[in-house]
DNA sequence: TCGCCCCTGTCGCATATGCAACGCCACATC
DNA sequence: GATGTGGCGTTGCATATGCGACAGGGGCGA
């Protein structure tokens, strides 16, 4: 990546994102001001706006960028078997499954509230253009119009589990979940991946 | 005080202080290099040097900033009762010892790392500094010179104290180390302060 | 010994940020 | 309605900080 960018840039939003993370534990994020923000993470009122629109800017690139962040440290497992195995794509599924687990105070947050205006549509944005790519590598032909629908499907499948499973406070444990996930997923991807599974 | 200080000042030396800090809990001072404490603050080092000579500087500083802080929170209780009663007197001790157990890390940092060549005198100039004139308001005559000598004596007496206290790991509790204070040091300020003592 | 590497302090210049102030708007109180 | 109060978003100017470079020096192996 772009590591030109200002040490002072960098260190000015992680300061307003950890402010908007510490005062979010302790008030409902409507009710979170501008100006404490800034009060909290020690910068100017008006460096703030030198970096987001509002708060609720503040909120979403401070999701941007620790999804980002979070999803930078995965690594697809290596070697990749072939054919894949059911229990490999587990494995992938429950990295994504953890990331959000990790992160679901945001995900909630993003998802609790309703008046922030945020349609799960950007939410699905994130998440497939993250995992999309990752998933892509497992492709026969990662650069198969069919292959990227399929790809599409899956990965927007998953936000619509992993949402639903976040909002309802997680009603299953992660490895269920992912199990669940990957037999849900298997037929519908036995084309598009490896020409057969582990039984 | 001063509150004109820009916030950027401010934040720098806190940023710097709390990664001195962290870093301490990792490794031993010596083997920290100025850049280290700077890449973990976010700050650039040669900004490091706009507001410490060197490792060492920030580390009594970091010392002199959190002992002014953590002071400035400690009021003389009110109303002082006169004469003043041993409880009392006891109450303020026990205030300079909790002091010393909240910060005990950097006051033990500063004890054990020898090789720091700072001399526990310079410790007893703060501590001394900051309950002279606290300890001035119980005398009966503020501006005798026999009192300033009689509060030196009690302020050194403490700090030695204290110092044995923590280095060794605090071998008995607050409140007992409170009492041995107090029953030290009456007899030797009967004269200075109040009339008479409680029984 | 030499060269090599890395850290230290320090410099000049570019720039991100602080500060104070402003108009705007929503809301409250009389 | 008039008035105040407080937060929002923006601006111009002052300044603290980042960045890159430099010389100096200590460690370390050829």
């Amino acid at each position: 990546m772009s590591r030109k960018t200002d040490l002072r840039v960098l260190r000015t939003r992680q300061l307003l994102q950890d402010a908007l993370l510490d005062l979010i534990e302790v008030k409902p994020f409507e009710s979170i001001q501008v100006k404490e923000i800034a009060e909290e993470a020690m910068v100017n009122r008006a460096t703030f706006y030198l970096h987001y629109r509002d708060k609720y800017d503040l909120l979403i690139q401070s999701l941007a960028d620790r999804v980002e962040v979070a999803l930078s440290h995965i690594v697809v497992p290596q070697p990749v078997p072939n054919p894949i195995t059911k229990t490999y794509f587990r494995d992938l599924i429950l990295i994504v499954v953890r990331h959000f687990a990790a992160e679901r105070r945001f995900y909630r947050l993003l998802l609790v509230e309703s008046r922030l205006g945020i349609t799960s549509e950007a939410l699905e944005t994130y998440i497939e253009a993250a995992t999309l790519p990752w998933f892509r590598t497992l492709a026969k032909d990662p650069d198969g119009h069919a292959v990227d629908m399929a790809l599409k499907f899956a990965s927007s499948a998953c936000v619509g589990v992993l949402k639903w499973w976040i909002s309802n406070d997680q009603p299953m444990p992660e490895g269920a979940l992912a199990d669940h996930l990957v037999n849900l997923l298997v037929p519908a991807l036995l084309d598009q991946f490896g020409v057969e599974w582990e039984a």
